[in-house]
DNA sequence: ATTCATCTGTACTGCGCGGTATAATCCTCC
DNA sequence: GGAGGATTATACCGCGCAGTACAGATGAAT
């Protein structure tokens, strides 16, 4: 609702916005309660309804949030999709991440999403959305390759960037329900593979 | 909680059943009331109580369901895993699911595994199971075709399987953000290109 | 020091939710 | 036809939830 001015405003608003991204990553947002969030983060009733208008509203700041962390996080590796390193990297980066949660929360945007997709329509555009952005990084990557020649020219690159997207989102998942990252490390080294195979 | 005797008994709890598969692949298990399932089926507290403990048992009995539903009902194609026809005809099924659902519900099972994986260590475990099985199906096909000479020696059947679930879970979660199977068609028939780049 | 907007503490409300209690019907079998 | 379990109707309970009211604290600017 209200944007903070002051830098303890800041700080307060952040702390919320941290501590529910954590929590709904691991419970859901239905499954997490504002009360719960307001015990962990320290804050209060007033503090939480000051800056939010509700809770649909904290939940797409969240959101938003994740989406930008991820996409900002990534943005260096996006630019280096143009190599198989890039690829690689790619793959490391996002096994990394896996296990540095201990494969409990998969993808929290794609769960999120998962969860409300049907049932909040601006969640769903903003989850379409990030997916876009990551698809074009894809696609960019893999027309340079195409354009310096490292890829037959008949190459399906928008069909490619889609695939690359869909078996990062399902090796995700699948690390979460299996709590482990074999399936997805075999999953994402054969994903490689196919790209390479693409090779001229 | 009673498991039903009579016909009438059967039809009530099965009413039960498949109103809360149908909502919570809409809503979710956290987002749909016992109250609203009970409005939507036609029947009452009392009934709900006597035929199931309680509402985590409702959302363990639906999504075992949903299991056996959908293995039922891949169980012809999951036979004809050993041709390449077999895995066109599974992708066409996919595909032929997503839009008799008007992409709207992705893929029940891997929607309520990905609200509840965390919380509900049982909903998770039969969800491992489901791809498990879901797996060794296409493990005994591929093996099949490799032992039939159709796929080279050094194939690596078991990191393909999971690829293959990957792909398939991940083309349906973003068919559901993306209100579309385009993506989904994509991804699969790179899927199978891969697949088939592994003929001798 | 006073002012004034920002920020925060606390107590409260109303309701929807999961779950219970009790008793009334239905059906089958003897 | 009536005994007895299976099934169903209805009213109810208590709690946790999202959201509100309102007063109090903070702190920078003048």
């Amino acid at each position: 609702m209200n944007r903070p001015t002051t830098r303890k405003g800041c700080e307060t608003r952040e702390r919320i916005m941290v501590c529910a991204a954590r929590l709904f990553a691991r419970q859901g947002a239905r499954g997490t309660s504002i009360d719960e969030i307001l015990t962990e983060s320290g804050t209060g009733k007033s503090q939480f309804y000051h800056y939010f208008r509700d809770k649909d509203e904290l939940i797409r700041s969240v959101h938003a949030m994740q989406i930008e962390r991820m996409l900002a996080l990534h943005s260096v590796i996006f630019e280096q999709l143009d190599s198989w390193e890039g690829f690689e990297l790619l793959n490391d980066t996002v096994l990394h991440l896996l296990e540095s949660q201990r494969f409990q929360d998969g993808c929290p945007i794609g769960s999120l999403a998962s969860e409300l997709a049907t049932s909040d329509e601006l969640v769903r555009m903003d989850t379409e959305q990030y997916f876009d952005r990551k698809k074009a990084a894809i696609v960019r990557g893999l027309t340079a390759m195409k354009l310096r020649g490292e890829l037959r020219p008949d190459t399906d690159v928008q069909g490619l960037a889609d695939f690359v997207v869909v078996v990062l989102q399902g090796a995700k998942l699948l690390s979460k329900v299996r709590r482990s990252a074999d399936c997805a490390q075999a999953s994402l080294r054969h994903m490689l593979l196919y790209l390479q195979s693409h090779r001229s």
